[in-house]
DNA sequence: TCCCGAAGTTCGATTTAAATG
DNA sequence: GCATTTAAATCGAACTTCGGG
C-alpha cells in the first residue's frame, strides 16, 4: 500500500492535508490549530498574530477537515438519508427540491438516493445510509407497492424517519401526505360546477394507498349532490411498478371507454398521467379538449403545464411538503439529543385546485367561466390531523 | 454533552453498536469480531463455533460497521460526490439515474447534490464534498451560465472529475456531451426529407455552449443543399437562469413569428421546451400541429411524449451519458491509486431522431411517410473524439 | 511450528488536562 | 498565577504483531 506522503505538499494535493500538515508549516501544534479554525472557545486565549499564521497557512495548504474524523469524535454528522423510491416520476423532483432547500439552510447535507422501486436497493441502501449514520432519514415512497417493513428496521435503529406521501398511522414512523379526499372532492366540484354531469372516472390502483381517499371524496360529493355514479363509467388503473405506465393505461382505458359507447361530457382522471393519455385518446380520436369533454388530472407534475390544452389539475404542495418533512425530522433529531419521546407527527396538507385549458363549461351551461389561457388557483387552507 | 453508553444496549440503539459490544456480548475481543466479519485473510484460523457465535450477536445487536471510522482508517470512501447545477431540469434525472445505476453495481455511493444554478450553493456543496472525501466528481452542468472555475478547484484538489453536457477543451476535468451538431443535423434532414423548405429556427441562448454546434449544423446541411436560412426566421432564445423559461420563451418568439406574417411550414426548435411553447403558440392560433405547420425538438426529455401531438426530437443518450461519466471517473480514480496519470477523456455521443406526431410531410410532398401514432428512431454509431 | 485469540497502533480531528515561560 | 500552547486521550474499525497453548 502506497503511503501517503503527509510531508511539505503545498496545496498540490489539498484532499489530502491534514491538521497536522497545517500546524507543522506554521509552527504550532495541532491542537491550537483546531481550537483556531473551529473558533472554539479556547480560542478566546490564542492571540491574533497566532490565528493569522494558521489561518493563512491553512488557507494556503488548501485544508479542509476530514468530515469523517470529525464525525467519528463529535458523534455528529450532520447528513440526512433520502430514499426516493423512483427519481424518474416528476412528481419527486420539486418534493427533493424542497428537502434540499430547506436542509441545506441548516447546513445539513443530503444523501439522496434513489431505490428504483427494487426491494433489494432500498436495503441496500438503506444499510449505506445507517453506516454512514445519518441522523434521520426521509422516504418518498410515492409509488409504492413494496410493503414497507421501514417500521422494524428503523425502529431498530432508532433513527428519526420521516415518510412522504404514503400514510403509516402506527409506529414511530412521522408521515406527510397531501389530503387526498379534498383533492378530488375540489375536482369532482370544479366539474360539477361546469356543468358536468356523464363524468367517467380513472381511478387508482387498487393497490395504492391514495386511491381510496381519492375515490372517497368523489362518493362523498356525489352522495351530497344529484350527482350519478354511473359504474359502466368507471375504469381502474392495473397494479404497475412504474407511475410512467399511467399515461399507457390512461390512453387505452380511455380508448376503451370510447369505444363502448359510453356517453361522457368529462373525465376525471386519477393523476396527470392517466389524464395526458385520456387527452390523447381523445384527441386521437376527433374529440376536443376541452370543447367537447373536459379532463382533470391530480398532483401538478412538471409536464401538466407544458402540454397543449395545458391541464386542469390538483396541485400537491410539494415542495411544502419536502420542507415540512425535513422539520419534523430535524425537530425528532433534536428531541432525540434531550432524550425526550418524540411521538409520530401526521400531517395532510392542502391541495389546490389549478385550473388550467383542459376544462370547460358543458356547452350552454352557464358558469363563471373565464378566458382560455389564463390559470386560476383555488386554495384550501391546510389542515393538520 | 450526554456520553453514549457504550454499555450492554442489546439492540435498543443499533445505530450506535460498536464492535466493541459485539466483541464484549460475544465474549471474544474485537480485533477477532473485526476479522470474522470482514472475513479478512486471518478468519481462516478463526474456528467456525467462533465465527457463528460472532455473526449471531452481530446480527442480534444490529451491528454495523460505522462507514467514517472504517473510511479514516482504509483512506477509501467508496463515495462519488455528484453536482447538478438543475434538478428540476427533465433533462437531468435520466441522466442521474445512469450515474446511480452505475455506481450501484460498483457500490459506489452517489452523494448528489442540486446546486440550483447559485455560484454560493456550488462552492459550499463543493467543500462539503471534498470534506467527506468523495472519490471522485460528476458534475452536471445541463443549463450552465456560470463560469465555472471548476478547473482551479479541483485541480488543486486532485479530485478526478468528470463533466457531463459541457465541453472544456483543456484542463485535467474529463467532459461528456452529446454530439450537438450531428442531432440538428438529423434534425434537418429529417425536416428537409418530408419536404420542408420554409423552416424557421429557434435558436439557443448566445451564452450555451450547446447553441453554436447545433446551429452549426443547420447551416452545414444548408450549403450542402438547396435549403434557404431567411434570417427573417431565426429567432433566439433570450438568456436565463433556468431551463423551464424555455417554454415561455418558445411561445413568444413564435407568436412573434405569427404576427409578422412570416411564411414557414415548419418550427426546428433548439430544445423540447422550446418546442412545446411553439407548439401551444401554433394551436392557439387555429394551426394544426402537424398538418399545417410540423415542429421538433431536441433533447427528448419526458414531457415530449406525454404531450399530444408527441413530438419528434433529437433523443439524447442521456442514461448513456450518466454511465460512461461513471466509468471514466472510476478508471480516473484507479489511475490515481497506482499513481498513474490520466489525461482527460473526452467523448461525444451520438444523438438519434425520434420520430412522433409533431412531424409530417409537406402537403402533397411524397416521402416516406408513416402512419400516426407509431414512432420510429433513427440511430447513428456514437463517435469518440 | 501451528493454531487461536488478544493487545496495541493507526487514521484525522477534537478536547481535556497539563506544561511552559 | 497568568497567558499561551501542547501532550495525550478519544472516537470506531482495521490490521500488524505478539503471546500462550
Amino acid at each position: 500500500m502506497a503511503k501517503p506522503t503527509n510531508s511539505v505538499n503545498a496545496g498540490q494535493n489539498g484532499s489530502r492535508v491534514t491538521i497536522r500538515d497545517v500546524a507543522k508549516q506554521s509552527g504550532f501544534s495541532s491542537s491550537t490549530v483546531s481550537i483556531v479554525l473551529n473558533d472554539a472557545p479556547l480560542a478566546r486565549y490564542v492571540p491574533k498574530v497566532t490565528k493569522d499564521r494558521i489561518e493563512a497557512t491553512a488557507k494556503k495548504l488548501g485544508y479542509r477537515p476530514n468530515l469523517f474524523a470529525r464525525s467519528l469524535r463529535s458523534h455528529r454528522t450532520r447528513t440526512m438519508g433520502v430514499l426516493v423510491f423512483d427519481m424518474s416520476d416528476p412528481f419527486c423532483t420539486p418534493i427533493i427540491q424542497g428537502i434540499e432547500d430547506s436542509l441545506y439552510q441548516k447546513s445539513y447535507l443530503p444523501i439522496l438516493t434513489d431505490v428504483q422501486n427494487e426491494r433489494s436497493r432500498f436495503e441496500s441502501y438503506l444499510g449505506m445510509l445507517l453506516g454512514l449514520r445519518v441522523e434521520g432519514l426521509i422516504v418518498l415512497g410515492n409509488w409504492l407497492f413494496m410493503d414497507v417493513d421501514v417500521l422494524s428496521d428503523l425502529a431498530k435503529n432508532r433513527i428519526p424517519t420521516v415518510m412522504i406521501g404514503h400514510e403509516l398511522k402506527k409506529g414511530p414512523v412521522s408521515t406527510v401526505i397531501v389530503d387526498n379526499e379534498a383533492g378530488s372532492r375540489l375536482a369532482i366540484e370544479h366539474l360539477f360546477s361546469l356543468g358536468h354531469r356523464e363524468i367517467a372516472f380513472i381511478r387508482g390502483p387498487k393497490g395504492l394507498g391514495d386511491s381510496i381517499p381519492r375515490w372517497r371524496g368523489v362518493k362523498k360529493f356525489a352522495d351530497a349532490s344529484d350527482l350519478v355514479l354511473d359504474p359502466d363509467r368507471i375504469v381502474d388503473l392495473p397494479e404497475s411498478q412504474h407511475p410512467m405506465t399511467g399515461f399507457e393505461a390512461g390512453y387505452e382505458l380511455t380508448k376503451r371507454l370510447l369505444d363502448s359507447r359510453q356517453r361522457f361530457t368529462a373525465i376525471m382522471a386519477f393523476d396527470d398521467m392517466s389524464a395526458l393519455g385520456a387527452i390523447r385518446a381523445l384527441l386521437a380520436a376527433g374529440i376536443n379538449v376541452p370543447q367537447q369533454c373536459s379532463v382533470i388530472g391530480f398532483d401538478d407534475v412538471a409536464p401538466a403545464s407544458l402540454c397543449t390544452p395545458a391541464l386542469t389539475t390538483i396541485r400537491q404542495p410539494m415542495s411544502t411538503m419536502g420542507a415540512m418533512s425535513v422539520s419534523i425530522a430535524l425537530e425528532a433529531i433534536k428531541a432525540e439529543h434531550e432524550s425526550k419521546p418524540f411521538p409520530a407527527l401526521h400531517r395532510r396538507l392542502a391541495p389546490e385546485l389549478v385550473v388550467r385549458d383542459s376544462t370547460a363549461p358543458l356547452n350552454g351551461f352557464v358558469s363563471s367561466a373565464r378566458p382560455l389561457g389564463e390559470s386560476r388557483r383555488v386554495v384550501l387552507e391546510t389542515a393538520d390531523i
